[in-house]
DNA sequence: AATAATTGATAGTATTACTATTATATTTGT
DNA sequence: ACAAATATAATAGTAATACTATCAATTATT
């Protein structure tokens, strides 16, 4: 898996870059570090500026390739969107059972990645901490609409959709098939935020995992 | 009801303000306003110079009464979860059958708030319409656990810990109470916003409400 | 070696998010 | 009704943000 994601590489939509920051060093730093930092300091702090001292180089530089920090998360989750759709394709394919299936694809979402499983540039543990602290704040914008119609959504839904047919599969009747998928799939990345702040307000832990939640949820209410 | 809550006031942490808003004309004309003016221009748009201009005061007679917009918005999601809260206590006392009794908090965490039901300054309709696309912004951030500890979300985990009550008592042996409530909340707020933005991922729509998904999957899990 | 492209450094602008000060209303206590 | 207290308005000022523009210095390409 990770040694056939060396020779994959992932692409993002290219409206969402000014220039593709795969195509250079500098590029690549930025990638790599902005993930870092926006961890580091949350993405509100977050500026070009400090990115820039961080990575000895210049604001002005940063600027090449993302029109703001803004774009730059909605790369980033795209980019996080496309590994974990790439990944729930590669776990389910060949397995006929329907519920089975959907099984495998609700363990891919709801995992927390906890090793650097890259030999690229991009630490999936911490980007998949920033998608749960940060990613909500890429669509509930002002701007929503139109970003949606320059399909910088388009990997999330593809993800949603994915879910939404292997439900369908498991019980064609089922009336929410789209609010469950959704719900779930959101969901996820809330109960892990939860489990770090509120604690009190969820049953994940370190003994209890999300996938044992849904999974439950799905064989009583889809099957 | 409303006429109910007209002779009730709500009381907000006092550490989320400097001086009460409910206090003086100008306090409830900033209270008012903001609502109007989040939903109108967005949260990250939204500055208490524009808020000044619309009230015709200044600016620097908002900040006798808020910190800044951060504690704002605490202040008006606090408002809003107290209102819900008291809601919910109202619809489901002296209901005695245990899966009524979560059924209608479902409905009150559920609804939509279509008509401005107050009498008061504060526009429930849109300050819904305000926590659906802004609330999460409120804990999403890298100060979440000083001001969780400060009692800033005390209202929110009562509203989830009522709902985690309401479940066990349908049925005490369920294993992920806190999960499904916490869900439950979080997941409604976004399903009401895929709904405007997103509609090919849920099912919510005019003639399909949010409540019976709700209701079907808790029926299905936790009964 | 010449040319093109990339990056770095510096400067500059408008806006934001405040704080501080002083003036002007408005309220309240006697 | 008048003085004192309090609330609000107006203005100015600061540091940081979110950029844009220009030009110099590197580095890569032909």
């Amino acid at each position: 898996m990770t040694n056939l994601l060396a020779n994959l590489s992932i692409s993002v939509n290219e409206k969402l870059y000014v220039k593709n920051p795969e195509t250079s060093d500098l590029g690549k730093k930025i990638i790599e570090h902005s993930i870092l930092l926006i961890h580091e300091i949350g993405f509100e702090s977050f500026t070009f500026k400090k990115l820039g001292d961080k990575i000895q180089s210049n604001e002005s530089s940063i600027y090449r390739y993302f029109e703001n920090k803004h774009k730059l998360l909605l790369y980033l989750s795209s980019w996080y969107w496309s590994w974990i759709e790439y990944r729930l394709v590669f776990a389910t394919t060949n397995v006929s059972d329907p519920m089975e299936k959907l099984a495998k694809a609700i363990e891919i979402v709801t995992e927390e990645i906890k090793d650097d499983l890259s030999i690229t540039h991009i630490n999936e543990s911490i980007l998949n901490k920033i998608i749960i602290g940060e990613f909500t704040k890429t669509f509930l914008t002002k701007e929503v609409d139109e970003e949606n119609k320059e399909g910088y959504f388009l990997v999330y839904k593809s993800v949603v959709n994915r879910i939404i047919l292997m439900i369908e599969e498991v019980n064609p009747d089922y009336k929410y098939a789209k609010t469950l998928a959704s719900t779930l799939v959101q969901g996820a990345l809330h109960q892990h935020y939860l489990k770090e702040h509120f604690k009190n307000i969820t049953n994940l832990s370190e003994s209890n995992c999300l996938a044992d939640f849904y999974i439950d949820l799905i064989k009583k209410t889809v099957l």
